[in-house]
DNA sequence: TTAGGTGCAAAGGCTTTGCACCCAA
DNA sequence: TTGGGTGCAAAGCCTTTGCACCTAA
């Protein structure tokens, strides 16, 4: 039984990397939570400067534990499937909330799709944007 | 018979806005591309400045012309759907062929998706990465 | 004619980098 | 002990903005 804290440990050391204060905290600032942007992020570790949540997060990334969600013109940033169970997302365009999803049925066309186009997937991106519930019922 | 030049031009003058040299250079330097990300789309147009570049691509998306694709760590734009067939695409990781894919039954599944989510889409991406049939017999 | 659009230059905002100091191993 | 990591400040980039001039309608 392992944690995602020790889990997080085991990839910085099997890769050569230190287990520092800085890079816990922002770890342990995106665990659990529903995607954050830069800012939020760096608000979120207040004892770390900005330039090494970057330096954390360019590293998470290359490690595929962090990986970069695309939501109209910004991005945010959220824990991989190591992490947190595979998922997409909606994203509403009118108040910015992001509803993760995780659908069989989508997996498994993907797959289909790629095999009748002789496609190897290795990774896929789904995003919707539109309106969620709230705002759908307002607009 | 319209060309989607025309298209264009009837599209800014529903919207009460002057079809001027700088954007419709900006248009054509996107037709029939691939998609261009912002450096390649100014350096297509020589005799526009910078900033009238942004604000055309600005213009754009907001009437729905012109769609960002994220493309990994950065970003490209495309003209939408009402330009080019609505499609997603295949990225080859070793070869960087893009495949363009165009599957009803993916639309539907996401329909049904956001409709079990009490979500209104009005957009959509997807994008699958792997190995294309020719790069995946080699490696 | 004139309101909207453009070019230029400068400002903004986010991200990266250089360097001396610090700490995980 | 010591090489990688961090904090700080400054530099870099991409993007946006202010303003005077230009041009589409």
């Amino acid at each position: 039984m392992s944690s995602a804290r020790d889990d997080f440990i085991d990839i910085l050391k099997n890769n050569q990397q230190s287990v520092t204060k800085a890079r816990l905290s922002v770890f342990e600032a995106l665990l659990g939570q529903e995607p954050l942007d830069m800012h939020t992020l760096v608000a979120r570790v207040p004892k770390t400067d900005r330039a090494s949540v970057y330096r954390a997060v360019e590293l998470f990334e290359r490690l595929d534990i962090v990986q970069r969600l695309h939501t109209g013109w910004k991005y945010k940033l959220e824990l991989t499937d190591k992490f947190t169970a595979h998922h997409h997302h909606l994203t509403c365009i009118n108040c910015g909330r992001t509803i993760p999803m995780n659908e069989a049925e989508l997996e498994r066309v993907i797959e289909d799709l790629a095999k009748a186009h002789h496609f190897r997937p290795t990774a896929h991106q789904i995003e919707l944007q539109g309106y969620c519930h709230r705002c759908s019922a307002v607009s």
